[in-house]
DNA sequence: AAATATGCTTGATTTTTGTCAACGCGCGGC
DNA sequence: GCCGCGCGTTGACAAAAATCAAGCATATTT
């Protein structure tokens, strides 16, 4: 199970990883299976894992005072689970996340990632390329937001992520647009029709 | 000039730069300065700079089909302009950056940003730290974004960066917010009333 | 100083989106 | 197999925000 975060990892990295290296790895990383509705991560809670997707998805959402929940991001195959903010300053977390199907995840402490981190090149160069992705996709996710309509921004998301759209209840979909499940519903509707 | 950035490096680092690595340092990054509505980036350019900010300040910003502006950030000083996209892919970009007051800047191209990174530790966890608070600062943003009304996301400017709504004009507080800038004015107007 | 542009406000109106409520379909648990 | 519930749809209505237009004060230019 730790052969998919090699693969991703020298992916990243553009590097090789020597046997060494990767026991290095698998003994900081466990492997932990979750079942769909199970949480990584509650509001209040101080998150203490990274967690990498092998297989399954998740979403990071939070609650407001109405009980209205917004999703932040959903998490898949080979993408990262955890609230940076509340891993590296060890703050409390204002986000859940849950998982939407039965997963495998490899977990990791901040202290140990860090330690991969300083002795490993090939994680030091994956970490940092993760952290510019993340601001990238970021940023578009903000121009999307305060420039696009409901509309436009569904149809951004049909063009960067299709596969969240064919994965996820709509209602989530909805919730990750910043929009009302109705709104989205009449969206899809009248799709055709422009 | 040059000082500034210096102590920037070495607060966000924890690190102290020799007298060699100032020089390795100034020289790379070239003071320049520019006048109010002085552009940096151009849409369908490609951003061949990073600007360090020493003194003034600066929108990043699309324009659409309708001729609307949407500002997708600030800078001041201490921050950095630039957009890491085309920057780092050598892409051409959808933005546009533009100075509001008589600035002055330090650049460098990725080039030599990646050399002073191979060879400055200090630089190479200065931008490490960059990237993760960008991330976070994002993450916050859209979460606003995604969740919070017009009024709202006012008020949370107002706590999170009180004096951007001092130092920069209301109808582009009002475009960084995703809003027109007669909603603002009116936010403002019903502010007491709540 | 006059002329011009810019930014802010306000009102009237339209458009977009949210809310509330009802209904139906399909799936999982029992 | 039946029941209940989650999920999506639809309609009617309400709320939020955008747009259009006018007017005014303040900078900026010349």
């Amino acid at each position: 199970m730790h052969e998919t975060l090699f693969k991703y990892i020298e992916d990243k990295s553009g590097m090789t990883l020597d046997s060494n290296e990767k026991i290095l790895i698998a003994e900081k990383f466990k492997a932990k299976k979750f079942r769909k509705r199970q949480y990584l991560l509650q509001e209040g809670d101080v998150c203490k894992y990274a967690g990498f997707v092998v297989r399954g998805a998740a979403r990071m959402f939070s609650v407001n005072d109405k009980g209205q929940e917004h999703i932040v991001r959903f998490g898949v195959e080979g993408w990262w689970l955890g609230d940076p903010e509340s891993y590296t300053q060890g703050t409390p977390t204002q986000f859940h996340i849950e998982l939407l199907e039965d997963s495998d995840l490899l977990l990791i402490t901040w202290d140990q990632f860090q330690e991969l981190n300083a002795t490993i090149p090939a994680v030091a160069a994956t970490l940092k390329s993760m952290d510019k992705q993340s601001f990238i996709a970021s940023q578009k996710r903000i121009h999307a937001a305060i420039s696009l309509s409901a509309e436009e921004r569904y149809e951004e998301l049909m063009k960067s992520y299709p596969s969240f759209i064919l994965r996820f209840p709509q209602n989530m979909v909805a919730s990750y647009l910043g929009i009302s499940p109705e709104t989205l519903s009449r969206i899809k509707k009248n799709a055709h029709n422009n």
